[in-house]
DNA sequence: GAGGCTAGTGACAGCCACTGACAGTTGACA
DNA sequence: TGTCAACTGTCAGTGGCTGTCACTAGCCTC
């Protein structure tokens, strides 16, 4: 089996079975290595911390540690693909009427306007945002990272596709506009990890911001003197 | 000292001093190991490639490898970096008055048009553009394949910024034209790579072809049927 | 052109991420 | 309560990568 699976099948629709003494105790064994992997990837870099490490602050053995994660990185990346779910579900709840780019902004606000308490059962929210911090500053996470977000970004263009009913590999612009949007979002995960200020409240506004610089840098002419943004 | 450093060094204004017999020795054992790997990655993949394997091919010890090569993947992305510094150095060539996304294009058949034959005395041009589909297939490859190429983009970045007299850190708009221009990229990269056609030519004009949809793919009206492409 | 210097190399030992195999332990369920 | 299956630990092994040390062979000086 695998235990590092979805957290819970979508369709669920019984208020949750309580599950058995065997299942609790899996969850307790992985959210305590993933916490435990996170504190310390923070606390002394990614590099540095042997997955030994890990395993021993939660005392269990390495084996263990890869029967719950099958690599060092997916442990890393675990809470972040909670967020990019949900961020796949807003974009396909939005109307469909919407234009695309606009239809990415709002479900970017919704996700990260929810996602927080998710977050915080699993490991301190603080945390998660500083460990950011790390990716951002570790070249083999950074790689992962951007690995994961060209993944992502394929799954959302077949979103985009299907809602204006056009396939995908014959036409250029699903794919363009979620690249466009996706090299923004990096572009700004860059800046703002770099900064110290490590929240939420302040990728959203650094975003926001990038994006409507979007337009006006694609345009030949910059003369036009635009306000440099804080 | 570093093997694997630049091939010569800029400043070079003498006809070449003509290297002694342990520098010429040096030159063939990397492009041995070199080409040994490319093939051996072709051939039979990255993963399934050992370091071991390489270094039998040319016959020399592990260690050497890693004499030549700070790691497997530098020796896979070393061809690719000639072609990084030819982008690079064709843009900061670019006439001043230029928009900034016409010089990126102009750039990019610039150093595509003259490329090949800088390659091909390392190593023959078709494996160079096989092996693109390796990296394509390989998730750590691609992982560092990004990652790299984000290097490159604040690298452009800056030297667009400069272009324009603009500060990078105060005003977005460099990073981000040069975003979207890497986003683009990535995605006719990836599109190429999983079609047959292995040639330099094919990318040209799939770059091109989705470069000029960007436009189009940002406003928000996509029913103006435009044509999609081949 | 003999001898010393040192860059380049091979051999070896060791670290760390990761995997397969096997056996012991412990919830689940009849 | 006993059986089964899931979960876990132990052990051995592979591959990427690094440090060390001794040795060989270009290079340079006298």
């Amino acid at each position: 089996m695998r235990p590092a699976g979805a957290v819970n099948p979508a369709g669920a629709t019984h208020p949750a079975p309580r599950p058995g003494l065997r299942e609790r105790k899996k969850r307790r064994t992985r959210d305590a290595l993933l916490r435990a992997a996170l504190e310390l990837f923070t606390a002394r870099g990614y590099e540095r911390t042997t997955v030994d490490d890990i395993a021993e602050a939660v005392d269990v053995s390495q084996r263990t540690f890869f029967r719950y994660f099958a690599s060092k990185e997916e442990a890393a990346f675990f809470v972040a693909r909670l967020a990019e779910a949900r961020f796949v579900d807003a974009v396909r709840a939005r109307p469909p009427g919407e234009p695309p780019l606009e239809a990415l902004r709002q479900s970017l606000a919704e996700s990260w306007g929810s996602i927080g308490e998710a977050i915080e059962q699993l490991v301190p929210l603080e945390l998660h945002m500083r460990f950011y911090q790390v990716i951002e500053t570790t070249p083999a996470l950074l790689a992962a990272h951007l690995r994961r977000a060209t993944e992502l970004e394929e799954e959302i263009a077949r979103v985009i596709a299907e809602r204006e009913g056009l396939d995908v590999d014959a036409d250029p612009r699903p794919r363009v506009v979620v690249a466009v949007f996706g090299a923004v979002m990096r572009v700004t995960e860059r800046i703002w990890s770099a900064r110290g200020e490590a929240t939420l409240g302040a990728l959203r506004d650094l975003t926001a911001a990038y994006l409507d610089q979007v337009e006006p840098a694609l345009t030949g002419d910059w003369r036009g003197d635009r306000p440099p943004l804080a």
